[in-house]
Parts: C-alpha cells; sequence; structure tokens
DNA sequence: TAGATTGTTAATCGATTAACAATC
DNA sequence: TAGATTGTTAATCGATTAACAATC
C-alpha cells in the first residue's frame, strides 16, 4: 500500500467528484472529453483536472482528451469501488438504520457484513437482509470474521470508547457520524468524521452572509 | 447582512468544530483557555486559532486568554444559532426521516416546519410531531408559511428539477443530501452539499493507501 | 511590576492557475 | 500534415505558520 503517497488530500477529496461526473457522461454514451469541456461541467478549472489526474498517470491523450470509459474505471481502482471491504455498522437507531438502508456501500467498495446496538429490543429484527445484533457480540463476530472498517452511528461517548477497541479488534479504517472527533493520530488508520451538525451550521452561517 | 465577507471558507468551515470544543469545555466548567491550550485539544496551531477568531473581532485578552462562555456565545451569535430560521425537509424515506428525527436543528438556529414527500402513503404520518405532506401541497405552504431553508433527502433527478421551483419560492439556502450537486451559482443563495457517498469513497481511497 | 498571551505583521508553505512545449 | 489537447513546468495566489511588539 501507500503507493500514491505523495497525493494531497485536496486532490483525493475531488476523486469521488470526479467519479461521479464521469459516471454521468458514460450514462449518458459520451465517448470521450477535453479538460476544457469536463472543466466546465464540473466548475474546475481544465488547468486543476489534468494536474489532478496526472497524479495518478497520464491517463489522456494529447488532441484527444481523455476516454470517458476508460477514466472513470481508472478512478474507480484509485478509490478502491471493488475492493469489497468487509465492513460494520455500530449503532442501529435512526440514523443507523438510514444509513444502512440508503447507502450503496457495495458500490464504494465495501461490504455491510454486520450491524451492532446495545438495545436488546432490537437484536434480531432485519435491515438489508441483515440482523441487527446485540454489542456484547462485536468481539467474537469480528474475530470470526475480521471486518476492516466501521460505521459509527452512536453518541459521543460511546464512541469514544469503542474506537480504540475496534482498533485492537483489526479496524483500520472509521467512517464516523458520532459528534466525537476519532483523532486522526491513530498510526494506520483511516478515519473519515462526517459532521452534520457542523454542516447545518455552515449552512446557517452562509444563509445569513449571503 | 455579509458583514463578514472577507473570511474564507477555510475559516468558515472551523468554526463549528470550535463551537463543539468551546462548548465543551463550557460544559465540564472549564471558564477560560489560551489559544496554545486550545490548539492541543483541537489540533490547530495555535497560531491558527488566533488568526481565526480575529476574522470576527478581538475576543481574547492578552495576558489571559479567552473566556469560553463568552467565546462560545460569540461563535454562536456568528454561526446564528439562534436565528430560528424557518425550514422544510422534502423527502421522508430512509434517510429523510433519520435527518427530520436525528439532528438537533433548534440547536443549529433551524426550525423545521413542514415535512413533505410524494409517496401519497406516507401522507399525515407523524415525524417529530410534524405531519409529512403530500408533495403538492408544497406551495400553497411556502406561501403561507414562508420557510427559507430547505433539506432535500430526494434522488438527483428530483432535486434537480426541485430546486428551482423552490428558489421561485423564497428558499435562501440548500441543505442538499441528493446525489445532484446544487450549482453554487444560484446568486444569493446558500447550498451546501453533503455528498456522503463521496465521503465513503474517500475512506476506502484512504483505507487502501495508509 | 513581571509574566503571559493576545492581535497582527511578515515569512513560509502548499495549492491553484497559467503557459507552453510535446505529441497524438 | 495541421489542429487539438495533453502533460508538465513556472507563476500566482491564498492559507498556514512563525515571530514579536502591544497590552492585559
Amino acid at each position: 500500500m501507500g503507493k500514491n503517497e505523495g497525493v494531497s488530500i485536496s486532490v483525493i477529496k475531488r476523486l469521488p467528484r470526479y467519479y461521479r461526473f464521469l459516471g454521468e457522461l458514460k450514462e449518458n454514451g459520451v465517448i470521450r472529453i477535453s479538460s476544457k469541456d469536463l472543466s466546465e461541467k464540473m466548475g474546475f478549472t481544465a488547468s486543476q483536472i489534468r494536474q489532478d489526474l496526472n497524479c495518478f498517470g497520464g491517463f489522456g491523450q494529447q488532441g484527444y482528451g481523455y476516454n470517458i470509459a476508460s477514466l472513470y474505471e481508472e478512478i474507480g481502482k484509485i478509490l478502491g469501488v471493488n475492493n469489497n471491504r468487509k465492513a460494520i455498522l455500530i449503532g442501529a437507531g435512526n440514523l443507523g438504520k438510514a444509513i444502512a438502508l440508503h447507502m450503496s456501500f457495495e458500490a464504494r467498495g465495501f461490504n455491510l457484513i454486520g450491524i451492532f446496538d446495545k438495545n436488546e429490543a432490537l437484536s434480531g429484527q432485519m435491515l438489508r437482509g441483515i440482523p441487527i445484533r446485540n454489542i456484547d457480540g462485536l468481539y467474537n463476530f469480528c474475530r470470526d470474521n475480521s471486518p476492516t472498517v466501521a460505521v459509527l452511528c452512536i453518541p459521543s461517548p460511546a464512541a469514544q470508547a469503542l474506537a480504540p477497541q475496534l482498533v485492537e479488534l483489526g479496524i483500520k479504517g472509521f467512517w464516523n457520524f458520532s459528534h466525537y472527533d476519532i483523532a486522526a493520530d491513530y498510526p494506520g488508520i483511516a478515519v473519515e468524521n462526517v459532521h452534520l451538525s457542523d454542516s447545518l451550521m455552515t449552512l446557517s452561517y452562509h444563509v445569513s452572509n449571503i
């Protein structure tokens, strides 16, 4: 791993957006596109697009542009959409349920194999064909199934307490919806903190300062 | 409006994080904090904290640091957490339901006054004490209640079609969970596009490139 | 007063944009 | 071949960090 070590966070955060737009173009039967035309669609500069893509390889062709199908596939590879990583979801409240039911985990490189909640009353209930298990079974489940990613839809204190345990159990990545910031300082652990409240407050600011 | 026009997006995106950490410190009964101590807690540099805060005013005191309660309140004001803007939510599927039930709209400056879905079968069902209405009633509802913010939990094509109509109806801000990017080029309209799929793919990349 | 810590200016760093030679 | 468009280097811009005089 670590082949693309030099690539900056700013570039990486744009990759899913490229993937999205290229996917649409592909759906619409478009075969090729120049960085200039893509820049107009996406609201980036053509220069930035060429720079970004060149972090990973020369995917284009002078005088022609980029082949959409193959660029889409390349970016998919970079993002690991076919990696099929085993993931577990912890917390089957409103948000956890919505995430479990709503997200296309498969299309993004994940395979949701387990759902946990501390609420005994939920145990056995099915979400997406996956049974909700009691959190007590987490240790054995991880030992037997070796998931590598955990989706946290639990309150801050629970997330704070659980994160180190999950690292012990072999979790390499967190998709964290709790109010708590999982430190980016676990060595060798990837974290995406999704702070919906922060996003809502940013919107509040912008609406007030249009 | 537009008083803080010069402030960069990077700074604004950090404000909710300040607000969160200061809120916790306040809860814990801490009275004052220096930029240095705060920097260690938050993982920013002290320099950045002082720069960020000074975009909005001199909230600190030399030799003392920052008073937590008053800084918390100031940032709250900047973010508009007491603005109580009328908001509507469109799309009461899994995600819409979770957002409606899970988010503390009030604590972030919003008052959720209406929920809409095109599915007739959901009409009348209550979420958080708010009845789900049929989307057909949107026009009259907006005319009568003048909401200023719309939360979109609907598929891309629906979001794309609805956005301009909502602008017509007086919506000034979008919290958009659809796959579609609402253009930041509506003049005078604030947009927060929340792309959960993009976040998940970014995590996928990071896990593969630790 | 002396010590601490801010507010603010200057220096550095990184990311974006522009330019253009290479080449399909 | 001529035209188009990339890959890549150089220039610009903005954001972060460092430094320090002001001041509580």
